[in-house]
DNA sequence: GATGAATGAGCCTTCATTCAT
DNA sequence: GATGAATGAAGGCTCATTCAT
């Protein structure tokens, strides 16, 4: 196969791409559409010129629009998944270094652009009215949910804490949650290092034996 | 009394009502549409319906649709924050009793019901991408933000801990945002009174001296 | 009965007119309009603003929005009637001081105003699709006609021109309501002296021992 | 030829259209439902029925509908141009027959159908509340005014006439555009050939020596 | 008589979707 | 595969008309 005989166009892409990469290239690009025109102002048009591709190729690629922004929230909760899945596996045994990197995760430079933030924001406000969503995000909750309940528990069974590993997991799920909500509300008072050592600060309070709000403390 | 005086439709409304009263009555029109279908599939015609008015009678009282939503968030925001003010007000002087106040404030049954909460999460989605939320809601958030680090900074001073008064202030208004993300996210997990419960817990991590997970602990 | 006692508004006129006032009123107020705004954008919402009365009361004095229009266009015509037939009364037996009083009279201060002008031009525009607008104009117009072919003949007579008195008559016709049009069309270009030169060249052409274009010859 | 290849819908156009095709069609269209509705009553549904096309093609080939209207005056004004230019450049070099084909030209059968003028009417109607329109005509009707003094002036020179060549030009034109007006306006009383003679009539009164009732006086 | 809130038909416009090329 | 013209449903908005006060 001769590559070069693949006609190119003038920004370099070939012609014909791979079904995959064509729908990465779209859901790439309504994630950058919602970001900059809000769910609600979200149009087909628009995906397409972000991805400098005709308007009726993302119905070959995606049946209906639904369907992209279905697949569109798929593919962000699976990064997000995928990267809080990997950081705990790098994080070691103790479970004050998993919560450490639970709570770095979250403030992690792949998944936590503006863009991505803004979108996964305009999500949850759809989601409600869209059994849709909520039946695609509810386990994935559940999964995180539960993973921190466990690291909460472990830290309070090695600390001797006096508080209920839910309710500490519970704090620290909504902190994170209300934080990437302040990041994309309020974007010049809260930048990524300040969101982490909001996060440290909740863990140093919760688990003080564990955690300053640097960061957890070293064994 | 002789009813056929005032004749009254089959809803028991008079037919004409009052400038301010008929603006009322389509924006909580508009608060319940936007929780039950969402703010993308909000229309007007929708909202007409659910207020038993013709849809032409709203763009007789707002001007525009934007107009009908941006007025309608105005009336979110003023009603959280006289709800907060008041709650501040009837608190006393005491720091831990003012922060007991706030903390309960936003969980209270007139401004934190369903159909409110979701609403308030739709226009956290949209406002990203519409500056005219964005400049309405920056000076409130400013305003509540001031006063919760006013309450922490003589929290912290009382009991002498040792964090940043701000850093706490960013901890809690962080987690009460993002539990009511959680409120509106999952329905099922959450009540009002694990919502409370879980407020304090985090006030009682950062102010040991003044919380438990049950509340303030009394002077 | 006490004039005082009937209730004067700020602007000084009685709250209850009689019929016919507040009827020209409005049909002044469409003129007006028309003037401003044009045919096609001309609501009963901005004639009502511009006449400094409610809406519904147009609907009162008149039935419909056709009404008012009609009413409005008839009047033009009349006044354009009563306003040629005036003059050409005042205008002796000459034949020449009868078509000099009519040329003038086309352009009278009372019935040439910018806002009848356009007012004329935009019913021109729409009579093509109206009936009703024809039916009313039709008969006016014959009767213009007539008479100008009357005197146009007498002058064709008396001067022993070569010219057929219709055509010169049509030419006349055209030629005044061509004028209404350029004053309507380039406002800069034309005053009212212009136009009564223009009218007097095309008179001075048609009847060179009647006419120059200064005016008719005196006797 | 294979028929087969190009599918036809039932009125023979091929459901697919050349941009400018389209464009022409949608115009011609607009020209025909000003012609029958009026101005204020044309829309875009009338106009896309009258095209036998959909509504919301307009909407894709015009921005607009103050475009498509906008397009469509363009479109009337070019041709009108192009027309009495053409029809210059083929008249010779005498100031008569340059004249003569100037008045011929405004009669032609291609820019003065019955639904041409009306339209031109009802543009003209509302030419005066629309800055727009008023902008685009300006320099055309100045271009023609400019053309048709320079003739006049010519003839003026040729025969010794008195008159001021301005003048002349000025009762020429208002006359030919009143002369449309008649047309509009009273469709039974005037034929083409009787447009044309009136207007060789006012040529003959002004110019003499060059002109009779008939057309031009040849060499 | 007079007012202005209320209604609803009809308009322009947007946009997801289809489909001939 | 890819394009973009074409469709039509649905939305926001205007406005003539009605009517309770």
């Amino acid at each position: 196969m001769d590559e070069t005989v693949k006609p190119k166009r003038p920004d370099g892409q070939p012609r014909k791409a791979s079904r995959d990469t064509r729908r990465q290239q779209l859901i790439n690009s309504t994630i950058a559409t919602i970001g900059r025109c809000g769910y609600a102002k979200t149009t087909l048009t628009e995906v397409a010129r972000n991805a400098g591709l005709s308007h009726g190729l993302i119905n070959f690629h995606f049946q209906t629009k639904e369907q992209l922004l279905s697949d569109t929230l798929l593919f962000l909760m699976n990064e997000y998944r995928d990267n809080w899945i990997r950081a705990l596996h790098e994080a070691g045994p103790r479970p004050a270094d998993q919560l450490a990197a639970l709570l770095r995760a979250d403030f992690n430079e792949v998944i936590c652009t503006e863009e991505k933030r803004t979108a996964w924001v305009a999500f949850w406000g759809e989601a409600q009215s869209r059994p849709v969503y909520q039946a695609m995000c509810g386990p994935m909750d559940q999964e995180y949910a539960l993973r921190l309940e466990e690291i909460c528990a472990n830290l309070v069974s090695e600390g001797g804490y006096a508080m209920k590993s839910e309710d500490a997991a519970r704090v620290l799920r909504a902190m994170l949650e209300g934080i990437w909500l302040e990041l994309v509300r309020s974007v010049s008072r809260y930048s990524l290092a300040v969101a982490e050592r909001t996060a440290f600060t909740a863990a140093a309070a919760l688990f003080p034996k564990h955690f300053t709000a640097g960061g957890p403390i070293p064994a």
